[in-house]
DNA sequence: AGCGCTTAGCGAAGCGCTTCGATAAGCAAC
DNA sequence: GTTGCTTATCGAAGCGCTTCGCTAAGCGCT
């Protein structure tokens, strides 16, 4: 394998020069450059990771730390995780993937290593036993989800907050006063930080709008089906016109076959709108409205805040990304049909 | 950060001794191993990764390398994922993440940048444009998966032939003389290297064992539904008694319910065992006999190989992990009610 | 006492890069 | 023609480790 060396004698040029011209951080006159470049070519020349790390004082590594609990939703999971390679990517950056334990202890070794630069956290639950971690470690740490005590952490996340306030509003706007928010599974407001933020924005808002609001909760995989058929059925016999989905796929499909097994249209008899969604909402049976879920954005925003805190200007501060709304059709006025 | 000069002057040694103390490469005396070790302790050192690639000749990464297709089933691959990150920190090495079209420039990047020791393969396809970058690299590269033309290359794979022929053969030996193998979407049979294997090894050992076998498919995520339980109606119709099961969990579900509502009861009056599966059989409503898939023992046996090619013996060779049989009662003798 | 062998430890080279001066060359101004 | 400034290039130090070769000490033989 071609070295710098190589590459400055086949140049003609020292290999302060090569490097130079390769990193962009000095002067080279254009000459000099195409004669490097050719080399460069000819000797199919990339620069060694090691001396690199060692010379530099950038690994060009991010680490990814992904506890990977059983109740983690995969699809979900691996969007975020390729969403945070290709954001990584396009900044020449590469993944470091750190699993279950060594979330934890590995968290701890890449830091002291100096093996990444920056490391990302997935999958954050509301007391994290990383966010302790990230305190004491020296890398700069963005966690992409937002722990309950983030105090001085620098953390990423869709505005679940601003996304479910807007569904009520929507609604609220089309006329319904009573709307149900059909939420995740129990165990999940426990163990994620998410779901509780959509409900306590969802119920605020509806008193704000002064509309009448019922919250349910969906299953797990397994028990989605019934569970969330039930939560649905019970809301409409209380009066919902309306519906605010924060749930899995399988529950959106359980709930629209719900919805027209009791032979109510969307949106003609009930409006339907989807929070938080990892999934394309518009290619189910009937497509439902939604501020999805943004895996690109946030690790984009992540891959950012990190480069910045690599550079020493870290923002330790929750940024919070705009929900983007995509209508299908799935929110019509008020009909009394439901209420039958 | 300690680094280990600080180490080599507070044990009181010169760094090349501390050096071969924590390496093992060369004899110390238990009396200043001790000194350095405490040392170690106190500064809390961990040698600086890039130093180490770039003295040393190993990096102690490995590059995983995961296309993420369309259609790749998430939880199952995000199996593999864990399953090689764990067999990879056995052995003190980290993994490296390369997706998307990375997975083939980045395959070359790392290789030719030195950052990684050996590279991993997941989700093989049978005509997979890896196979000849493997070829064209430095770095050893091991698949897990086996693609059509693996001449000269490096795999790992549960032996599905032997799987599929086994279940054959417990069905034959229980007397049915009738089998049908609800085998995975029609698609994955040119995508993915196994389901053309379990089918393959299904008719071949059915036809030695002069039973009468038949093949169908069940769908993608949406569709197995219905499309799997049409495959079981049609195979009933024909007078299986029993089924081997070589699809995703969903449809295993759907098959399950088609057999309870036909009021066919297993084992009595109709015998299954599944094939190849990435979940546990043991606990869906029905336990079911399995032969599963094990990505811990194909990502194990995986490393293993590639350490062993990292240190210059690579063995090129199709390397099969004999399926294991986990019986839950879900195989009984022929009845005949299946056929009525 | 001398030889050879083993053991424990040291010093220094070198891995391939980045980066900091230093230098030489070119040019404008007086 | 000297000074001063800019531009392009070079040499060398050094990042923190591994590893080679050497030495010194200790031991058991003859």
């Amino acid at each position: 394998m071609a070295n710098i060396n190589e590459v400055a004698k086949a140049a003609g040029v020292s290999i302060s020069t090569v490097s130079y011209a390769l990193s962009g951080k000095r002067a080279v006159s254009p000459d000099t450059r195409r004669r490097i470049e050719k080399a460069v070519q000819d000797l199919n020349y990339l620069p060694n990771a090691g001396a690199r790390m060692l010379a530099g004082r950038r690994t060009q590594i991010f680490a990814l730390t992904e506890p990977l609990r059983k109740d983690t939703h995969a699809p979900t999971h691996m969007a975020f995780v390729l969403a945070a390679s290709v954001a990584a990517r396009r900044h020449d950056y590469d993944v470091l993937l750190l699993t279950e334990e060594e979330a934890q202890q590995g968290m701890r070794r890449v830091a002291a290593n100096r093996l990444v630069d920056a490391i990302l956290v997935l999958d954050v639950a509301p007391d994290d036993p990383r966010v302790g971690l990230a305190r004491s470690i020296s890398s700069p740490t963005v966690f992409i989800g937002v722990p309950r005590d983030h105090a001085g952490l620098i953390c990423v996340d869709l505005d679940f907050e601003a996304a479910a306030a807007r569904a009520v509003d929507l609604l609220a706007d089309a006329g319904h006063t009573s709307i149900g928010l059909v939420g995740q599974a129990e165990a999940a407001y426990e163990k994620s930080n998410f779901p509780p933020r959509v409900r306590g924005a969802f119920l605020r808002r509806a008193e704000e709008r002064d509309v009448e609001a019922v919250h349910g909760t969906s299953g797990g995989a397994r028990a989605s089906r019934t569970a969330a058929r039930r939560t649905v059925a019970d809301m409409i016999s209380r009066g919902a016109t309306a519906l605010v989905l924060h749930t899995a796929e399988e529950a959106h499909g359980s709930i629209l076959a719900e919805l027209s097994e009791r032979g109510l249209r969307v949106p003609e008899d009930i409006s339907v709108v989807s929070v938080g969604a990892s999934f394309d909402t518009a290619t189910l049976e009937t497509p439902i409205d939604s501020f999805p879920l943004d895996p690109q954005a946030s690790c984009d925003a992540a891959v950012d805040l990190a480069l910045a805190a690599v550079d020493g200007h870290p923002e330790p501060a929750v940024h919070l990304i705009a929900p983007r709304y995509h209508a299908h059709g799935s929110i019509g006025p008020r009909h009394e049909k439901a209420v039958a």
